[in-house]
RNA sequence: GUGAAUGUAGCUCAGUUGGUUAGAGCACCAGAUUGUGAUUCUGGGGGUCGUGGGUUCGAGCCCCAUCUUUCACCCCA
């Protein structure tokens, strides 16, 4: 028999992790609820028709399949296997695959159940997506995401408290060093169409979403490569590097879009979730507006948004938009517009745990630890136990008859914080013995006093 | 999907130009202490050197393949 492994790019979470990992589901969760949206739960596997063509080219090719039951290959005409090509029987063998994002399920979930749903709706949704990667830091194949969408208005302020909801995240989490940026894809095609290259689009956006990363000149190197003209790339970089504060930018912007109009939309609706913001009262001071910013998912027409840790070399950590035709791709009649944010928990594990920023109370496990000599003294315990718990206190009693040492080696391991020893002294007088583990200090106190002291 | 690096005990790592029975620290288990953990002392278990081939009288070390992890590209949470 084999060694046992996983599959690449997968992880199991023993408890410590797991309580983490709770720790921030719990905290975005509580955030999610707070701004009125409802959780969502869809099938791990999907249609593949469901799935494919919704992520670009790229997107598909990173789809996990599943293959069909039975003896599928039965009925394949024989010529097609001959060829050998797999992509070519693909469909013939494969009907399901892994969901990709949370984003295009949801969608397929209200043209399905459109009747019944009160616009605009609000959800959330907390479960692993999957990818077929290349795993590296900071990427999995298989990795949770914790989603907030809305779908059924244009409204900006479902915009605005989307960057609310990411600033009470994060300060949840302590996290201080962060930026949210921003863009909207009006501005980018605006910019496209000032330099004149619209049917190239987004091998436009590939390359200037890489400008932070690799820089100016390499992003020209890239464009004059692609076959763009020198005027071209330098009328996109006069736009691009045009630094200054948002309110400057827009301006900016603003003047340079007289007389195109999906760059002047992209430039009003910043405008107006940056007033939003501040009518609301949510800071913007970690929100930074970069006209770069493009993101890959091709479903996006309205903001853009991508968070970044500081100090921390892992990719983003969250990234949402508006999709305004993602419900359409489901054969909806009528024009639904979306708009949401993904958090990348395993992401922000990483980056929590390298910033040593988990709370000790995301740590903890049982309270408390019953210890015993022998069959009287444990079934003396019993009741002790059960009362500890009736007060919500995590209590457990060492199953086996065996020595206090080992009793309390447990209790030190799983860093329970009490021990209450149980020998015949104590079964006697009433008065039980309550060990402090942290401290080592230890006092005697009746059930009563005991379970007073720790119910909260 | 493309290009590269890595793998020796549970963990972090030594291991000479290829040469006998492969080592350390930490961790683990047991005892010192038959009512007390985390500190101390003593002893113990544990490795087909990632896996499969090959070269050699002889391979942890050299060669090939494969898997894992990591890095860059691509893309992304």
């Amino acid at each position: 028999m084999d060694k046992p492994s996983l599959p690449k790019g997968t992880r199991d979470f023993g408890p410590a992790q797991m309580a983490r990992r709770q720790y921030l589901m719990e905290t975005i969760r509580q955030v999610f609820r707070s701004y009125g949206f409802l959780p969502l739960e869809t099938p791990a596997m999907e249609n593949l028709s469901t799935l494919t063509g919704k992520y670009g080219e790229e997107g598909d090719q990173l789809l996990f399949k599943i293959l069909n039951s039975g003896d599928f290959l039965r009925d394949i005409a024989p010529e097609k296997l001959r060829v050998k090509d797999s992509r070519k029987i693909t469909p013939d063998i494969s009907e399901k695959g892994l969901r990709y994002d949370l984003t295009v399920p949801f969608a397929r979930y209200v043209v399905m159940n459109r009747h019944e749903i009160a616009l605009p709706f609000k959800r959330y949704q907390m479960q692993p997506v999957w990818r077929a990667d290349r795993p590296q830091k900071g990427r999995y194949r298989e990795f949770y995401q914790c989603d907030a969408d809305v779908v059924g208005t244009d409204s900006l302020i479902c915009e605005a408290e989307i960057i609310g909801m990411i600033t009470e995240v994060f300060a949840k989490l302590n996290l201080k060093e962060y930026s949210i940026k921003i863009n909207h894809r009006g501005v980018l095609s605006g910019l496209a169409e000032l330099a004149g290259v619209k049917e190239k689009e987004t091998s436009l956006f590939v390359a200037i979403d890489k400008l932070e990363k690799i820089g100016e000149e390499k992003v020209r190197e890239e464009l004059l490569a692609q076959g763009f003209a020198n005027e071209q790339v330098t009328t996109a970089f006069d736009v691009l590097t045009f630094s200054g504060r948002t309110e400057d930018k827009l301006k900016f912007l603003r003047a340079k879009f007289t007389g195109v109009p999906t760059g002047t939309k992209g430039v009003d609706d910043l405008t107006e979730v940056f007033r939003l913001l501040d009518q609301y009262g949510i800071s913007s001071q970690h929100v930074d507006f970069d006209i770069a910013l493009a993101r890959g998912l091709s479903y996006y027409t309205g903001c853009i948004f991508e968070v970044k840790i500081h100090g921390v070399a892992i990719g983003s950590v969250s990234g949402g938009g508006r999709y305004d035709n993602l419900t359409q791709a489901f054969g909806s009649k009528e024009r639904l517009s979306g708009v949401g944010i993904s958090f990348g928990i395993d992401r922000i594990y990483d980056a929590l745990d390298e910033l040593k920023l988990f709370p000790e109370s995301a740590q903890t496990s049982t309270r408390v630890l019953v210890c015993h000599f022998d069959e009287a003294t444990r079934a003396y315990g019993l009741p002790v136990v059960k009362q500890l718990r009736e007060k919500g206190v995590a209590t457990e009693i060492y199953p086996d008859i065996t020595k206090v040492k080992k009793q309390l080696d447990y209790a030190d391991r799983k860093r329970i914080a009490f021990a209450v020893v149980i020998g015949a002294d104590e079964m006697a007088s009433g008065q039980l013995t309550v060990k402090n583990l942290a401290t080592g200090e230890q006092q005697k106190k009746t059930i009563d006093e005991l379970v007073a002291s720790l119910a909260s």
